[in-house]
DNA sequence: TGGACAAGGACAACTAAGTTGTCTAAGTTA
DNA sequence: TAACTTAGACAACTTAGTTGTCCTTGTCCA
């Protein structure tokens, strides 16, 4: 079966939201509402060395003002706490509590099990060689997987 | 290499991510700027018979109120006519303009193109392959591939 | 045939996640 | 010390959606 490009499109888009609609309900399931795959790149890039709003805006390749509105959301959550920071009278220190480390387990662990499902609907072998393939695809382009700045933007 | 479930929900959103921003680059380049996958889908479906905007809202899984934004973007830019229908006094009916047409005409080529180059890299069995899989598990979820509701929604 | 309900569409206010632009305060450097 | 640069706050705007309210028109049925 010939299939167009649109429809090419249209399937790896479809993967993800599967996925992606998948582990939000689990994880709202399992008392955490409203995580949205945005906080869960920000409290990585925070968890891995971004001290501060600015830097956290450079690392996920997005305004800082965009990531100001990130980090309030997450500290009001009681994701992300925010600090004077000792040396720099200008900023404050980010840092991830406890909870946000609980968050990136638990959504960590419900996206390992969604990919087993899907390695026992096609086979292990097979679904190695699909993230082979992507892995070309996309490393070809100049799409960069660790920011997220691309995500909310140009999809509609 | 045992991959973790986040890097494919990555490497799908990332696949699509690389296609749907060269092809709109692509569209910008021809001369059609500003044009979303939702107007696409939009004007595929009232070609499709979405007569009206509450029926456009209908197929599209989206508000009749979204539905009417979309339109009112798409008539200001000449790809979608709206008429007073002479059967129904409340209604106005929708109809894609050959300008429209045209956009999406060109829009199926650049996707084909795309596809074509993606081919040339993993080779055309591996491609099907690839598409089979997905097809199986994208069609194995409740994700329609058909609406486009839930593109802008959910997705930072 | 009239009265109840349904449907099309307009208008307004809100949300989420981004954007630019402007501003202050605090470090850094020549 | 004066001139940048940086951190962050605040405001206004964008896009694609959401509810809710309202008016008008069409349909159905007792």
């Amino acid at each position: 079966m010939t299939r167009s490009g649109a429809d090419l499109a249209l399937l790896l888009l479809g993967g993800f939201r599967a996925l992606a609609d998948a582990a939000g309900a689990e994880l709202e399931a399992r008392g955490f509402p409203d995580v949205r795959p945005v906080h869960d790149f920000a409290m990585r890039a925070i968890a891995a060395g971004a001290g501060n709003t600015s830097e956290l805006g450079r690392r996920l390749a997005v305004s800082k003002q965009a990531a100001a509105k990130t980090v309030a959301v997450l500290e009001e959550r009681g994701y992300v706490a925010r600090e004077t920071d000792p040396g720099d009278a200008r900023a404050k220190r980010l840092q991830v509590t406890p909870l946000g480390f609980e968050v990136l387990r638990q959504g960590e662990a419900i996206f390992d099990q969604l990919r087993g499902q899907w390695e026992q609907q096609i086979g292990p072998e097979q679904l190695a060689v699909l993230e082979r393939q992507l892995q070309v695809l996309v490393g070809d382009s100049p799409i960069r997987l660790d920011t997220p700045g691309w995500m909310a933007r140009e999809i509609g």
